[in-house]
DNA sequence: TCCCTTCAGTTCGGTCATCGAACCGTAGCT
DNA sequence: AGCTACGGTTCGATGACCGAACTGAAGGGA
């Protein structure tokens, strides 16, 4: 039906949510915004997307209220997550745990812990200790024994330490 | 670096994970096999997906275990969800839930409810009730009051009413 | 001041995926 | 024998994505 990307005969939310969030790219753009990556060329550096596709991706998420984009300095930009942005966290969390349950042969990549009591997060995101499930915010993140360092851009390095989500990853 | 659709220089499980489930289509022939769509013509009609499109998608799942086929009359096949598959759950309930909250202009499109207990589940999957996350075959699906008539195809059409998650559709 | 680098894109030609429509073979029904 | 349904396959056209090169503004160093 559609032409491209939409699905345009569908009434259906997870449609109309995989029309902005299915595209390439887009998903590994957003968990890279929970990362703590926020500018241009971190995320191009970090994802090897070509720089034009990476430009209507983040048009498109600044558009639908995804990420906002503000000039940090003359000619430059920088792109958060919004509330809208952030609910997507369960989403993100669900399909990486899923990915490290079934195609993670060596072990797990990263490991999740919420932050205020040291835990690590059951595959649903809740905290055992807690019986909560933390918001991003909360989470840390530290790399799990499966991880191996293939890339050296500076946000692969940045990613080999412990790191809050969403605080920014580059000094 | 990677052609097409493999996202080669990420060791991440989410892009893992988007190698299979992040093409155009699967999603939604996931989300119809969670509804009780089964067949082949079934798919096709409901989806208005090209049908060399929808072939493929199926015989990738079916490689990767996610589905299963099964021929139910000499030359006709059923797809049904593994384990594996019904794993994905949680992340095609979460995004569904996000583009009900987020882009759904007319009220929720179709409501999920705990069958043991006839409760409503949160965004987050959790009966209120009774204090679980459901799994898939103990969820009864129910339209809303945001869904409108736009489809009248057999699958559009059976999902007008009531039904038990994963259990055949069509009559 | 001049040169060099960084950032954040844009442009471009080529390749790959997806599109709609038509075609095909098997099986059952009448 | 003829018709329909199912589950595909084939094909030419269109659109998305690819890598590489180019641009333009700003900052830093000599």
């Amino acid at each position: 039906m559609g032409l491209g990307k939409n699905y345009d005969g569908q009434d259906c939310s997870l449609a109309r949510a995989l029309e902005i969030v299915g595209e390439r790219w887009t998903m590994l753009v957003l968990r890279d915004c929970f990362f703590g990556v926020r500018r241009f060329t971190d995320l191009q550096a970090h994802l090897d997307v070509p720089r034009a596709v990476l430009t209507e991706r983040l048009t498109t998420l600044v558009d639908d209220g995804i990420l906002e984009r503000t000039e940090y300095r003359r000619g430059r930009h920088e792109y958060r997550l919004t509330q809208r942005g952030l609910d997507l966290w369960p989403a993100l969390f669900a399909l990486s745990q899923w990915g490290e349950r079934h195609r993670a042969p060596n072990g797990r990549r990263r490991i999740f812990t919420h932050a205020a009591c040291d835990t690590a997060l059951e595959p649903t995101g809740l905290c055992p200790a807690c019986g909560t499930v933390p918001p991003p915010a909360d989470i840390d993140m530290t790399p799990g024994p499966g991880m191996r360092p293939v890339r050296d851009d500076a946000v692969s390095v940045a990613l080999r330490s412990r790191h809050r989500l969403l605080t920014p990853l580059m000094a």
